[in-house]
DNA sequence: AAGCGTAGCAACCGCGTCGGA
DNA sequence: GTCCGACGCGGTTGCTACGCT
C-alpha cells in the first residue's frame, strides 16, 4: 500500500530549530504531555511536522537528555551490545538512559566503527578482518558538492541557532533502572526507553508500550520482574537465584554486560543446534 | 591566507508496524 | 479482513567546524 509523507511540506518550517520554536515545544509538551504528534505542531503554535517535533523533543529537548562525551564504559557496551543486537539503535539506546538512538547511531558510525576497524574489526560482524582498514568514508565527496557560499560569520551564527542553547558538558552517571511487576508474560511491556518506563513525568502511550523489552523472571505467584535494559532476557527464574541488580551502587556496566551475556548465552556450552534455536528465539523476542 | 577534505551531529526521509474504525 | 492515521526506527543527508596542505 502507498503511504503518503507524513506532512504537507507547503508553509512548514524545515531545518535547524529556533530557541523561539524549541521553548514552544518545551512549554507545550511540559503543560499536555507527549504523544498526539500529528496534531501538535498547530497546537503548540508550530509550523514544522509533527515528526520533527516528536524528533527534536526525543533527541534534544527531553529533560532527561544526557548531554556530552561518551564515557568508555557507556563507550564499551555500546560495543558489545552492537555484537549482540546489531543496529537496533533504539535497543542500544535502552540500556544507556539519557542517550539517545540517535546519538548512538551517530557515535557509532563517526567513531566506534572507524575505532573497530583500526583494531581489525568489522564493526558489522564484530569479526576479525583480514586486513585492518584504517581509512573509511567516501560520501563526504559528494557532501563537498553542495557546500554553499555563506561566509564564516554567517555560518557561526546559524551554528549557534543549530542547538539553540548552551549545553554544558556533564559527566554521565551510568544506573539501572528498578524492575517493575507486572502480572501477566503476556502484557509485558516493550519499551525500549528506559526513561518512559521508569519516570512518571511523561504519559506513555501504547506506542510507547510497543518499543522496548524487559528482562524478566518468573516468581513462584507468577509475577515477572522486569528490566527495561535488558528487554526480553530472563534474569531471575527463581527468587533464591535472583541475580538482578538492585542499583547502579551494585554493578557496573561490566556486570550489567556480563548478567545480560550470560543471560543471551546460558546455553552457550549445550548443543549447537539448540543453542541457535534459543539465540533465534531470543532474536526473535527482540522484535516481538 | 586560502582552499580543500574530513569530522561530527542535527535533522530529514521512507518504510514497517500497530491499533482503531 | 481491510483501510488508514499515527508513531517509531534505521539509514541518509545537509551543514558547520576544524585540520591539513
Amino acid at each position: 500500500m502507498g503511504r503518503a509523507p507524513c506532512c504537507s511540506k507547503v508553509g512548514l518550517h524545515r531545518g535547524p530549530w529556533t530557541p523561539r520554536e524549541d521553548t514552544l515545544l518545551t512549554k507545550y509538551i511540559e503543560a499536555h504531555g507527549e504523544g498526539h504528534w500529528r496534531s501538535m505542531p498547530k497546537k503548540a503554535g508550530l509550523l514544522r511536522c509533527g515528526k520533527s517535533c516528536r524528533l527534536r523533543w526525543m533527541n534534544y529537548l527531553r529533560p532527561d537528555i544526557k548531554r556530552g562525551n561518551i564515557t568508555p564504559d557507556e563507550d564499551d557496551l555500546i560495543v558489545r551490545l552492537h555484537s549482540l543486537l546489531g543496529n537496533r539503535w533504539s535497543l542500544i539506546a535502552g540500556r544507556l538512559p539519557g542517550r539517545t538512538d540517535n546519538e548512538i547511531k551517530n557515535y557509532w558510525n563517526t567513531h566506534l566503527s572507524k575505532k573497530l576497524r583500526s583494531q581489525g574489526t568489522d564493526p558489522s560482524t564484530h569479526k576479525k578482518l583480514s586486513e585492518p582498514v584504517v581509512k573509511e568514508n567516501k560520501r563526504r565527496i559528494k557532501n563537498q558538492k553542495t557546500k554553499n557560499n555563506m561566509n564564516k560569520k554567517e555560518m557561526a551564527v546559524k551554528n549557534k541557532n543549530k542547538t539553540g542553547q548552551h549545553v554544558e558538558p556533564l559527566k554521565p552517571k551510568v544506573h539501572l533502572p528498578k524492575p517493575t511487576r507486572v502480572t501477566s508474560f503476556l502484557s509485558l511491556p516493550r519499551n525500549d526507553s528506559f526513561t518512559s518506563s521508569t519516570t512518571s513525568t511523561t504519559t506513555t502511550s501504547s506506542q510507547d508500550l510497543k518499543g522496548g523489552g524487559g528482562a524478566f523472571g518468573v516468581n513462584e505467584n507468577d509475577q515477572v520482574l522486569v528490566h527495561p535494559w535488558a528487554n526480553g532476557v530472563v534474569f531471575c527464574v527463581s527468587d533464591d537465584q535472583d541475580q538482578v541488580p538492585n542499583s547502579a551502587d551494585d554493578h557496573t556496566l561490566e556486570n550489567l554486560y556480563e548478567e545480560y551475556l550470560q543471560a543471551l548465552l546460558k546455553t552457550d556450552h549445550h548443543h549447537d543446534h539448540q543453542n541457535q534455536l534459543e539465540l533465534d528465539s531470543f532474536a526473535e523476542s527482540l522484535l516481538i
